[in-house]
RNA sequence: GGUGCCUUAGCUCAGUUGGUAGAGCAAUGGACUGAAAAUCCAUGUGUCCCUGGUUCGAUUCCUGGAGGCACCA
């Protein structure tokens, strides 16, 4: 019998939990959720994790299960997602993953290489030496350790030349294994024993935002401030950098008003929305649907799908 | 009612000694294999308030009008 994993994607406060759920009940399935912020135990208003009537109306996975102080990867959340799916698949060859962080989508759709292990120490010095010398650094290094990459990078994607993060991560592949990074690529076949059925939410640009302003402002209502507040003593926190909180943190330190710092929450969170759109567009085999779409037209071809496989 | 100032991109404004214009922010498009709600890249035509005049040519100067602000009555 073949497995299936219902994929909902779409931008942030679309609606995708709802349909999550409603899907769920239909099918008697868990949840995956794919969210790479909703991960974190300490963060639950700002970060819209469903309520505790949502969260008992359906099994969810992969909800606040760890703390902001963990360090975790995509890479992590991979090879837990997988084998929890192997797990479910075992009960309900029907199964639904929600989620509005594109690539860690892509980790369970598809699947990444390996990459071994990098200590810590390696990161630290390639930040030491980026704070020293900028940029050059690690376009020096990169060029240097890997010239293929380099090469593929200058002349497809010559942007991310200038994006120090996924330099970073480059040259600490490098520097950490002694080997290029190119030579980590492509060389996993993932098999996955699901055929993935993936569904994406839309609504026009207008009805999205107006849907994000009463999302922030109902967060507020729900105490962001408060959540928020207890988590600045630890701010510089990757998990913390977060649309939500990173506004409110400049409102404690005294650098922006409250107001300002909601109404720059509210477009963050537009340019968030953004992004996501972006990354999912590309998305192969989608199916969009209007976020006020009646369920039974979305089961409906769902059901279409399967029998199709 | 009088006087002065203002009206240019979605917003705040700069500018053109007359040759149809540009910053910041916002917005839009894109990239993205272990920080991803992160990070990075790209994109500025708009009745220069309306009307008439001067001029080869007016957003710019002049007349009249509309709207706004301030002060004086």
């Amino acid at each position: 019998m073949n497995n299936y994993l219902i994929t909902i994607i779409g931008p942030t406060a679309i609606g995708k939990t709802a349909l999550s759920i409603k899907l769920a009940q239909h099918f008697g399935c868990d949840i995956i959720s794919c969210d790479s912020r909703q991960f974190f135990k300490e963060m639950k208003i700002g970060t819209a994790v469903p309520n505790t009537a949502e969260l008992a109306s359906a099994k969810h996975h992969f909800i606040q299960h760890i703390s902001v102080f963990d360090n975790y990867s995509v890479g992590d959340f991979e090879t837990e997602a997988i084998a929890k799916l192997n797990e479910l698949f075992k009960e309900n060859n029907i199964q639904i993953m929600v989620g509005g962080s594109g690539l860690y989508v892509d980790a369970v759709l598809k699947g990444f290489d390996d990459f071994p292990e990098i200590d810590a120490t390696v990161r630290e010095e390639i930040n030491a030496k980026f704070d020293e010398f900028g940029i050059d650094y690690l376009q020096n290094t990169l060029k240097e350790l890997d010239a293929v990459y380099y090469a593929k990078l200058l002349s497809e994607n010559p942007q991310t030349l200038q994006n120090p993060q996924r330099m970073k991560r480059f040259v600490e592949v490098c520097l950490g294994t002694g080997k290029p990074y190119s030579s980590f690529i492509g060389l996993r076949k993932n098999q996955r024993n699901f055929t993935p059925i993936i569904i994406g939410l839309e609504a026009d640009r207008e009805k999205m935002y107006e849907r994000i302003n009463l999302r922030v402002d109902l967060m507020l209502k729900e105490g962001l401030l408060e959540e928020a507040k207890a988590l600045y003593p630890n701010k510089q926190l990757n998990a913390l950098q977060t649309v939500g909180y990173r506004e409110l943190f400049n409102y404690f330190d005294g650098k922006t008003t409250l107001d300002f710092a909601v109404e720059e929450i509210k477009k963050n969170t537009r340019r968030f929305a953004k992004r996501q759109i972006t990354w999912f567009k590309r998305t192969e085999n989608a199916k969009w649907f209007d976020y006020q779409k009646d369920i039974n037209e979305i089961i409906k071809q769902i059901n279409i799908e399967i029998q199709k496989n």
